[in-house]
DNA sequence: GGCTAAACCCAGTAAAATAGTCAGGTTTGA
DNA sequence: TCAAACCTGACTATTTTACTGGGTTTAGCC
């Protein structure tokens, strides 16, 4: 789990997307005029976002990308992993004797659990709770989807509130 | 807030730190070695953390390096922040009228706040519960720091335990 | 059938970040 | 005095990022 602009940019696009898509198809000629993200580099990024299965494109006239499902199904995480490919950062490749003294492993135990951390957590911010953010311009609210009621919580609580 | 390898080397080489700092003062040629960083990588990454206040630099013959506070003091977001200078991923650099029209700071906002839930989880990740890790070879307790009695929790919900 | 708008594909590329290397310093304990 | 260690800055190779430009394919529409 990286956590890069490349990523925010394809969030933001999916984002973009998902705000207009009940009106048909959107292109990503307006994408790229409404976030400022050049063509061809919305062209890259969908090319994998589809090819990931999130979203669906319409070819010729008329045409371009919807969701491909629910907007609730899809994450931030399902975002960032399909357009930003991993990088293992633990030097050994994932083996267990890293450095043959008892030291073996400790960055890959050490991120391996911290990356989890992190991606369970952007796995449960979807696209969907955006879109309401985006909506009310309460952007706030991005709060923990396994609370099934959503009670009015101060700011602070909001933003820190994992 | 970024999430890269350079922070991930960072994060490390102050484990690697804060793990031998009890015998006295940590050379970065021995971090070098055991951690497989080169020395003058180290060099750039400790001038980073010497100048964020999160190291101390003893010179000399016997000298190294040692925490400038108590391992519970210090964060993984410290160590992040103080190597890894943030980039503004909102290409409107926080002004309000970024767009315009009425979708202005789309991004801004959206990318600020979860940020900021980010950094607030690594905020409360501290060192001293990566030592504490790292001791027991047991990684999956880095459990939530508010939570002040660690009850014993099954691997799941250590690992999502946010 | 032609026109056109859109996805799709691919090769290249400039700028930035990453991950170093190298060559010298300076400081200070033994 | 000397050598171990930090410190500094410049330089470099590689990778990633973000973008450009050119094409091909698909399909709605007049």
């Amino acid at each position: 789990m990286r956590l890069t602009t490349k990523g925010r940019f394809a969030v933001t696009a999916m984002l973009d997307l998902a705000l207009r898509e009940s009106n048909g198809p959107v292109t990503l000629a307006g994408i790229s005029e409404r976030q400022s993200i050049s063509l061809s580099y919305l062209e890259q990024l969908f090319g994998k976002l589809r090819r990931a299965g999130l979203v669906e494109s319409v070819r010729g006239p008329g045409g371009g990308y919807t969701l491909a499902k629910d907007a609730e199904a899809i994450s931030v995480a399902d975002i960032i992993v399909a357009v930003d490919e991993p990088v293992d950062a633990t030097q050994c490749g994932g083996r267990e004797n890293c450095l043959g003294t008892n030291q073996r492993c400790m960055t890959h135990d050490l991120w391996t659990s911290l990356n989890t951390t992190i991606f369970d957590y952007l796995s449960k911010v979807s696209l969907a709770s955006l879109v309401d953010s985006q909506r009310t311009k309460d952007v706030t609210v991005l709060q923990d989807q396994r609370e099934a009621r959503p009670t009015r919580r101060s700011r602070a609580e909001s933003i820190s509130g994992l």
